[in-house]
RNA sequence: GGGACGAUAGCUCAGCCGGGAGAGCGUCCGCCUCACACGCGGGAGGUCACGGGUUCGAGCCCCGUUCGCCCCACCA
């Protein structure tokens, strides 16, 4: 029975079976196989509190592209996939999903909250997963890790031991970013900024005057934008080189309502252009004034509770919130006399990206990671090209964190995560880091000890992800087999929670980088170029695109005209247009097999002696698309692999050769005319659709595995490789010249309103022989795509009809007799602007040829170049003259 | 304040090494031509933001300007 498809691909029907067939025939699945170059890409693990987005969708095809046309290219590709447990995120899901039962985290305690959580995690960690199978995603899912999972555990335990024995771990009394909501303290990373409006309090504290008297006319003046802090005030500071306030030095200040004497300091912090010149400092809750505090030996006064209302130590505002906070002592300060005035401002404060509160720097007991020596690797790998960023402008952003970056804060005051492995003697104090629970004090010997409550940063755990996949800390076949990994393809977004901190992880655990290559891509924004986000809407459900048009659909407008590190726009109407181009590789693919005899595959392996130039045209073009698409793909640049393919299959292969050769199909006569025409025809689809493979793996293999028998799946066939029999530079030439002489007679048709029904004869006139020679051979396909009734080639104009149609090419003229139409006056006309536009360009080439810097400076072939194009356009230019002669003579 | 990115057709965007600008969508004209109307053929539409410079030659390289967007830092 002969093979047939349906009119219209249908993705649905396709492609949760292909994908089936691909887990079951264990086609994702990579081993050690050291016969193989192995090529390595660690998925960004998702969230297990997410959902399918469309910037996931983007990233998920990048790799999936890159790993398929990897693992075609003979390379043992692993693509490595896992979730991660995103300790905060999901922390803040199950707290709320429990709110609903009306059950807080502290009912349940510390092991039934957990168990909550890995309840949740059971649920929902694996829509995400089964989500990105929708996509098409090659991984391989036997080796789905997660980050809280066993061996994730150990190696966090690990690094964190070693790096604490190493004295890069340390805990200690530092002022953190504190999200009174969540009651954790966060990272810098994790600090969003965002303009508020706001205001600017002027206010004044009265100096004590030498006698210890409080003066009652000498203040000094400044500025804050949180007065509230007022409280916790421990000195004002001026710069010790300021005339106006240095002698005043040493002398002391009322702090106001706390009625607390506190010291003027001279320090470089206060900036003498800025405002009066004149700063609070509170050491307990900026971070500047930390430092300066720490600089004079200031004492540390909090003033807040951990979640941001007033502590015991401000006095009658104990209990009240921040803000109320303040707005009662600007009142009470106004009452007093101590307000100057008040500025509006709109400055940038500090939220938690997470739950968007406002931040309070506060000074905790919590665990950092020194950052000096660990960074070191890390610039330097990307300062030499040990790792390659691309865009190449990432560079500044990597560099500009590096040079400035901070100890590094990992404990939260949460409890999913990975648990930090710190014990503490409740007798002497100790402090105890070790792999697994000490039994007693090493110190004093006591059993009582307590862990430490804290969890580590997310990020602490996903800094491992490339070795601790892979199964480190211990030295398995695969880790020494796969590791380094080759490109890590993940968004701009997070280059500094993770992709920098995986860069020193791999140097310092592994002593090697963690992979060669970083290809960030943008965000996927919405068609006005917003974010796609939950509060506007309008983020568009990547499952919903797939359904209704396909998943390959959906990969090729990602992939296609994005550039690596930009923002997308997601404009609906692409999709379709990805959508038509499957379809019209589904029905060429289609037109082939209905011209296939039955059982009829083509050997490939075998290219048959009687090919035209059509052929050779096509098998020619295929071969140069392949190295560009190939070379295309090494460099990373999928949009322009992606969009050379789609030009070829459907620009090239549809619309010129599957044209060229249908006469040849139709007609029954020469059997290997018909032959040669159908190898081709299979020969460079099936290898089209490799090319596009990766692209769109579900068409590509429902058409492969239906035109052919040979091999059961496009994704683990050969890669094509340019050769040199494919290359037919004479065949491209000449099927040019026809292809130009088919479009110039097509637009003169539709100039002169002739329907496509209306054939015509057509004179093919030029002195060159071998023109004519080339119009001879391909007669056939000239006459069916130039709609010409007959085809009659001569080395003159005797016999042509007078005011027959004409167009004019450099290598020949063409005449179409069509006695009704003959407009003698349009024809005049026509070839006058005609005429016009070859003098500008003859004039352009002849600048250009008489100029002897050119002549002198310009590549060689550059001017010949120019020559051949400046001959091309005297022919013509003749041509034209010759004929608007006659035409002239006849009106 | 520092830095990155962007400004190309009506819209959304490509444009690799500098050698006379492309795609999709939209639009206009003509076609149900025996794979595809999710299609075919043809057309219109561009001062490549602006001003200088380098070069035989600049959308592309250099300097400056304007506008947009983002990141980082800071505003006491």
């Amino acid at each position: 029975m002969k093979k047939e498809l349906a009119k219209v691909y249908d993705p649905k029907d396709i492609e949760d079976r292909l994908y089936e067939k691909w887990e079951e025939n264990k086609y994702f699945h990579a081993e050690v196989d050291h016969s193989k170059t192995p090529f390595t890409i660690v998925i960004p693990p998702p969230n297990i509190t997410g959902q399918l987005h469309m910037g996931h969708a983007l990233d998920e095809t990048m790799q999936d592209i890159i790993i398929r046309f990897k693992r075609m290219q003979g390379y043992n590709a692993l693509w490595q996939p896992g979730t991660d447990h995103a300790s905060i995120a999901t922390e803040v899901k199950v707290i709320n999903a429990l709110k609903e039962q009306g059950i807080t985290k502290a009912d349940l305690g510390r092991e039934g909250f957990l168990k909550k959580c890995w309840e949740w995690r059971d649920e929902y960690g694996h829509r995400i997963v089964k989500q990105l199978k929708k996509l098409g995603s090659s991984c391989d899912w036997d080796r789905e890790r997660f980050t809280m999972d066993e061996g994730c555990s150990r190696a966090v335990t690990e690094v964190f031991v070693k790096m604490h024995e190493k004295g890069w771990i340390y805990k200690g009394k530092r002022i953190v970013n504190w999200c009174p909501k969540c009651q954790t303290s966060i990272s810098d990373a994790e600090v969003e900024y965002q303009l508020q409006h706001s205001h600017f309090w002027h206010i004044k504290y009265p100096l004590i005057n030498e006698d210890g008297t409080v003066s009652t006319t000498q203040f000094l003046e400044f500025a804050t934008t949180r007065p509230e802090t007022m409280l916790g005030d421990t000195a004002l500071a001026v710069n010790p080189e300021d005339p106006r306030y240095k002698d005043l030095i040493g002398r002391k200040v009322m702090l106001p309502i706390m009625n607390r004497p506190i010291p003027i300091v001279g320090d470089e912090h206060a900036d003498m252009e800025e405002g009066t010149g004149v700063v609070k400092i509170t050491p307990a809750h900026d971070p500047n004034d930390f430092e300066v505090g720490k600089r004079h030996n200031l004492p540390v006064i909090n003033i807040m509770n951990d979640d941001a209302t007033i502590n015991e130590n401000g006095g009658r505002y104990q209990g009240m919130d921040r803000y109320a906070a303040r707005d009662a002592i600007v009142k009470d300060l106004d009452d007093m006399g101590l307000l100057v005035g008040i500025e509006d401002l709109d400055h940038n404060v500090g939220t938690h990206d997470r739950c968007g509160t406002t931040v309070e720097p506060l000074v905790k007991d919590q665990w950092f990671v020194k950052m000096d020596e660990l960074i070191k690797p890390a610039i330097k790998a990307v300062k030499t090209g040990d790792i390659r960023l691309i865009p190449k402008s990432m560079d500044k952003t990597y560099f500009n964190w590096t040079d400035n970056i901070k100890d590094w804060c990992i404990s939260r005051q949460l409890w999913w995560g990975h648990r930090i492995p710190a014990w503490y003697c409740d007798d002497c104090g100790e402090t105890i880091v070790a792999r697994t629970a000490p039994e007693k004090c090493p110190k004093c010997g006591s059993t009582h000890l307590h862990q430490d409550p804290d969890t580590l940063d997310t990020w602490f755990s996903s800094a491992l992800w490339p070795f601790e996949t892979l199964g480190w800390p211990d030295q398995t076949e695969d880790l020494k087999y796969f590791y380094p990994t080759d490109v890590l393809v993940t968004g701009y977004d997070i280059i500094f929670f993770w992709v920098i901190r995986m860069i020193f992880s791999g140097y310092e655990q592994m002593g090697e980088r963690p992979f060669k290559t970083v290809l960030f891509h943008g965000l996927v924004r919405d068609a006005q170029g917003r974010k796609m986000s939950k509060s506007l809407g309008n983020g568009i459900d990547p499952l919903k695109v797939i359904d209704q048009y396909g998943a390959d659909a959906l990969r090729l407008t990602l992939i296609r005209g994005n550039a690596p590190g930009s923002d997308m726009r997601y404009v609906p109407e692409r999709v379709e247009n990805s959508r038509n181009f499957a379809n019209k590789v589904w029905n060429a693919s289609r037109f082939i097999m209905m011209n296939m005899a039955e059982g009829e595959e083509a050997d490939l392996t075998k290219m048959p002696a009687g090919l035209f130039p059509e052929d050779k045209w096509i098998l020619s073009r295929f071969n140069s698309t392949v190295k560009a698409v190939t070379d295309n793909l090494e460099e990373y640049q999928l949009g322009i692999a992606a969009d050379k393919i789609y030009d070829f299959i459907w620009g090239e292969f549809c619309d010129w050769y599957i044209e060229m050769v249908k006469p040849r199909l139709y007609g029954t006569e020469d059997q290997s005319s018909k032959e040669a025409a159908l190898w081709t025809l299979q020969a460079v689809l099936i290898g089209s659709l490799k090319l596009l493979h990766p692209f769109m793996p579900f068409v590509t293999e429902e058409i492969f595995c239906t035109i052919q028998s040979k091999e059961p799946s496009i994704m683990i066939s050969k890669w094509p490789v340019w050769k040199s029999e494919y290359d037919f530079p004479a065949e491209e030439k000449a099927v040019g010249i026809i292809k130009d002489a088919v479009t110039a007679i097509r637009k003169l048709r539709s100039d002169r309103n002739v329907a496509p029904s209306r054939k015509a004869k057509i004179y093919v006139v030029s002195e060159e022989q071998s023109v004519l020679d080339i119009f001879e051979e391909d007669r056939l396909f000239f006459a069916r795509l130039a709609y010409a009734s007959d085809v009659v080639l001569q080395k003159d104009r005797t016999g042509i009809p007078e005011g027959a149609l004409s167009c004019i090419l450099p290598f020949a003229g063409f005449f179409m007799p069509m006695q009704d139409l003959i407009d003698i006056k349009g024809e005049i006309e026509r070839l006058q602007k005609e005429e016009k536009r070859l003098e500008g360009e003859l004039k352009r080439s002849a600048n250009m040829l008489s100029n002897e810097r050119f002549l002198s400076k310009a590549p060689a072939a550059k001017i010949e170049e120019e020559k051949d194009k400046q001959k091309n356009y005297q022919q013509q230019m003749e041509g034209v003259k010759k004929q608007l002669e006659q035409l002239r003579s006849l009106s």
